[in-house]
DNA sequence: CTAAAATAGTCGGGCGTCCAACTAATTGCC
DNA sequence: GGCAATTAGTTGGACGCCCGACTATTTTAG
């Protein structure tokens, strides 16, 4: 495999590096990969556990978000803000919410940009029962104790907020 | 918000506590979209530093194990195992590649189940120009002294290794 | 008061991931 | 040896995410 003489380092050294663990040196592709692997068992897990619903974890954040809502709706605007996901992403949620009737778009009249998203009496129910499966499973979350956990969540709020994340 | 006199708990209230920190809990949820966020935030740099090569790190990570491997080729079985991703995903990534004349699919003799993919002089360019990129960026990891990203690994290794994840 | 800028939401398209189902080929077992 | 079980890869479809572009409305500035 001969390296390319323009290159001022070896690509595939260079490269292997990124993954193996050099003595002393710090290993953030190693850490990014991880997190990446850890991400997708968490929300592979969520899932299956919400599949009985027919949701996803993504619109069950939904659900729950706009039942926290003091007046029971919220602007699509506010969910992709709270969620922090592209108002496009917001629109295909409530789609699809809309369409197993979960939740009803309503029109603002003060301000006609805006659309508000409710609850309707299925999406109440369906968020309770979720809810309900969601704290029953067997999390991989809990293969760490409440410490470590806390502990994990104050290194990735630290990573977070030095990345302009708020 | 009438709750459902069905239901054992408060919907809303149970919901609420999994964002919520209350005292002296220990907070799963908080700590999973936690981690969902950071690997947003992480493949978004990732991905927008490979943007000039054409490609997106769920491919670098492909081109990257293949020119690990001894013979400078793999089966695609062999990619999907590496990485922990569906069948399906890695047929997806070398379609793309192959498209973009960066790797080749080449049947195996031995095997006529199997196929191989390796990459081509342009898809070694590739890879090195990118890994030189990914080297150079200002990483959300970054944003962790060597320790705590050390430390961070470590505590995701424990939650994954629960998790049954090799 | 009007024109420019900002905000809200949607549409179309690209990408990655998974699942179910399917074909082809190889292994294993009786 | 021959048929069942396994393995490799693909196809089609669902979902979520983002971006660019676009419409409609409201704010802001001159």
């Amino acid at each position: 495999m001969p390296t390319d003489p323009k290159l001022p380092f070896d690509p595939i050294e260079r490269a292997a590096s990124i993954w193996s663990n050099r003595i002393g040196e710090s290993t953030p592709m190693k850490l990014a990969t991880s997190i990446m692997r850890v991400q997708q068992l968490i929300l592979s897990e969520l899932d299956a556990a919400l599949r009985p619903y027919e949701i996803t974890f993504a619109r069950y954040e939904v659900l729950v978000l706009i039942s926290f809502s003091a007046e029971g709706s919220l602007p699509l605007s506010k969910i992709g803000e709270r969620l922090m996901v592209h108002p496009t992403s917001v629109t295909n949620a409530i789609d699809r919410l809309e369409a197993q009737g979960l939740v009803k778009r309503r029109p603002d009249v003060a301000d006609r940009r805006r659309t508000f998203a409710e609850l309707t009496a299925k999406g109440k129910d369906v968020m309770a029962a979720s809810t309900k499966a969601l704290m029953s499973i067997d999390f991989a979350i809990d293969g760490l104790d409440a410490k470590d956990q806390e502990k994990t969540y104050e290194l990735l709020k630290a990573l977070r907020s030095s990345a302009g994340d708020f």
